[in-house]
DNA sequence: AAACAACCATTGTATATGCAACTAATAGAT
DNA sequence: ATCTATTAGTTGCATATACAATGGTTGTTT
């Protein structure tokens, strides 16, 4: 952990950011493989948004994620191509791609999400929810200012 | 910014984390590639290793950035392509590379630390040192609960 | 109606990541 | 000295990401 020093003592936030963004993908992706889920990370965090609100628009799911549209394209591939979701193109704007849950799809959310809630109360376990909320409200800033 | 709602419900500080990592990186790409500076940020992490000890191992390498070895040996193969590094592998121990860096390796570390160092202060203006390092402190502990 | 702008999604290309399996080389144990 | 374990690095495969350019579609303007 030498970098770590390193950043400390340069004050930026940054890289530790990217090693806990990086290190929890890490940790979720080997959780839903322990428990036989065939899912990333990435692709809970596309179908949270469908569990939240069924039906939605590509453009929709890629502001909600913060991730590019291509990204959600390829993502939507990925889930598409393992029966987790279906395009239905919309005939009142032949644009849009309505996306929207499978079976299959709809019956993960409890399983993904009870492994999530795990994952995140580990991380979280002997932190108080005050430095909690005052390190969010940091890191919202810091997004706000570099928007 | 729905999720982020949610998020906040939540108390997911995981997905915020996620997404500043994200932003920061896309920042930093576009500010290299505005300076015209060919590289992306995640090789500017391994090079800045170098700046600091030219000559470590890959294993070296990994364990700085925390970094799986795979992606040290694919950023190295792409950061030679670009002849920013070379591989010289040890006579005394024919299993280990000794990553060096080039001339134009080395003469990127200026103009790319400045870029760096203005991306990082235009994202904590505003932010007091004192919020900074608590939430620098609850990364870190958020950090040791999932390694 | 025709021209233009705005919008949604996809494709091409380059980069980045992780796990599993592998080769090769060294270190350690008996 | 030989067998075994460990270590360093690479390759195959699947996934994820972004920018640029493109194809259609819809909305707006004149």
């Amino acid at each position: 952990m030498q970098l770590i020093d390193f950043v400390k003592t340069n004050e930026l936030l940054a890289v530790l950011t990217g090693q806990l963004s990086t290190s929890l993908n890490r940790h979720l992706n080997r959780k839903f493989r322990a428990a036989e889920l065939e899912l990333t990370t990435d692709q809970w965090l596309v179908l949270m948004c469908l569990w939240n609100r069924d039906g939605q628009t590509q453009q929709s799911l890629s502001d909600q994620t913060s991730k590019d549209k291509t990204s959600i394209t390829r993502l939507l591939d990925t889930l598409s191509k393992h029966s987790l979701i279906e395009r239905h193109s919309d005939p009142t704007d032949r644009r849009i791609n309505k996306i929207h849950l499978t079976n299959k799809g709809r019956e993960m959310e409890d399983l993904a999400m009870q492994i999530v809630k795990e994952s995140f109360e580990k991380a979280v376990s002997g932190i108080s929810s005050k430095e909690l909320l005052s390190a969010k409200e940091v890191i919202v800033k810091l997004l706000n200012n570099i928007i």
